[in-house]
DNA sequence: CGCCGCATTGACGTTCGTCAAGTCTAGTGG
DNA sequence: CCACTAGACTTGACGAACGTCAATGCGGCG
């Protein structure tokens, strides 16, 4: 069984704007380059890692949608992310060496490898990638103070336009429509990531759309009104 | 006025095991001592920094207590934190090059201020340090993954007891009675670290005492049970 | 002394979780 | 082609947990 091995360049992948820093110079891009240790195709529903698993690289999303997900001992059960085109998996893993999370595609994926010593020894070298590399651990910190925020303040309502409006924002940075869009995960995924039951979820979306501002259709999501949208986010509905 | 500009060396801070990393170099260590700039002592209710405020350095906690609170436009507000000695504050900064939060003195408190462009220059150089700050960002990236389950699937009872066994756990790890201890925050400042309101938290503490796990008198806690309060941890009261 | 901030406690209301029934779709196999 | 099943989703009825509002107590401070 072949393991998909392309050689790849970052240097030249549609992704480098969201993945690589900018203004690098062509020995550094050179460098930059080696990073990505090979590529790998995850098929919808299996996991990248599973929590416990050694730690030894990080993963950059190619294509596909994945989701992190925490499992205690006591049985219970958050996802704490969704990670699409450009995002990076498997910071959880640098602290103890060993993953604490597990990643799993939501539809069939492909991620690029690197190593996380091969990351540290160029950043060693290249001043722009490691700050980068710093710059995207402090985003996902900042990303999980929004999220506390939300999940210790918000109401079902807020809660998933909150959602809805991440989502449609990061996709519309991929270049796809911001108002129209599939959703990968199901209801219980959503619940779990927001804090609250599917039933509620689904409740949540009726709601929305008889307040016009959604047309939901199973997992077909179409915004018709993002600023109604944004101010049932902002807790001003009335 | 003044500023407290004491020269210091992390090689011989009594926290050094909590702040630096382990089995360097002499030559190491010499490098590793530039980290420090100065020392800020900062009174109890007074700011570390702002929100919107420039970022510059990471701050190491030598003496007492912070909190870091989120502010939404909106009027929201959220603790994201709670720091005490050998922590580190102000990782939020990064990203953005502003600070995302406040950080505030609970107490009379003194910190360690180190320029982050120094951090990142020593960290080129000496790969143990590199290797150390980003165990510390990935570290508080695990801790909020574990706040978010806290909020996202667990009951009043299972928040509280969570929160004073990781205070409890941390203060022992300091050399600190693990089992008797000051709470140096408000029991609003507690609800909203744990995404509940005041009156929750104090019923909450009522509820332990009644149930023989804690003493509790205004802000000093005893600890009666910790096994019990374990089991309310994870939801196994019964 | 009186004021203020913090904490506690009670009464009541709302939101969301729980349980259950029922629909819809995709996939399987006859 | 249709019957059958499993999984995902929706919707309703009900109840519990927690939020809200309000009264009260307590300790510190000017």
């Amino acid at each position: 069984m072949l393991k998909d091995t392309i050689k790849v360049a970052c240097s030249n992948c549609n992704l480098r704007e969201l993945c690589m820093p900018v203004g690098l110079s062509d020995a550094e891009l050179a460098r930059v380059d080696e990073l990505v240790a090979q590529r790998r195709s995850i098929k919808r529903g299996q996991a990248l890692f599973h929590t416990g698993e050694k730690f030894s690289s990080l993963f950059a999303v190619r294509t596909g949608f994945f989701k992190t997900c925490l499992t205690t001992e006591d049985g219970r059960d958050q996802v704490t992310g969704f990670q699409m085109a450009g995002e990076i998996i498997g910071l959880d893993g640098i602290v103890n060496d060993r993953h604490t999370c597990d990643a799993v595609a939501l539809e069939d994926a492909e991620v690029c490898v690197m190593p996380f010593e091969r990351i540290e020894e160029i950043s060693r070298e290249v001043g722009a990638l490691q700050h980068h590399v710093h710059k995207i651990m402090s985003r996902e910190i900042v990303r999980e103070h929004s999220l506390m925020t939300l999940l210790g303040s918000m109401n079902a309502e807020e809660r998933l336009a909150a959602f809805l409006i991440n989502l449609s924002q990061r996709l519309k940075a991929r270049g796809y429509s911001p108002s129209e869009f599939h959703l990968r995960m199901s209801r219980a995924e959503i619940g779990s990531y927001l804090g609250m039951k599917l039933e509620t979820v689904s409740r949540t979306f009726s709601a929305f759309q008889q307040q016009r501002l959604l047309e939901v259709d199973k997992r077909h999501i179409r915004i018709l009104d993002l600023e109604g949208l944004t101010r049932a986010f902002q807790g001003q509905v009335h």
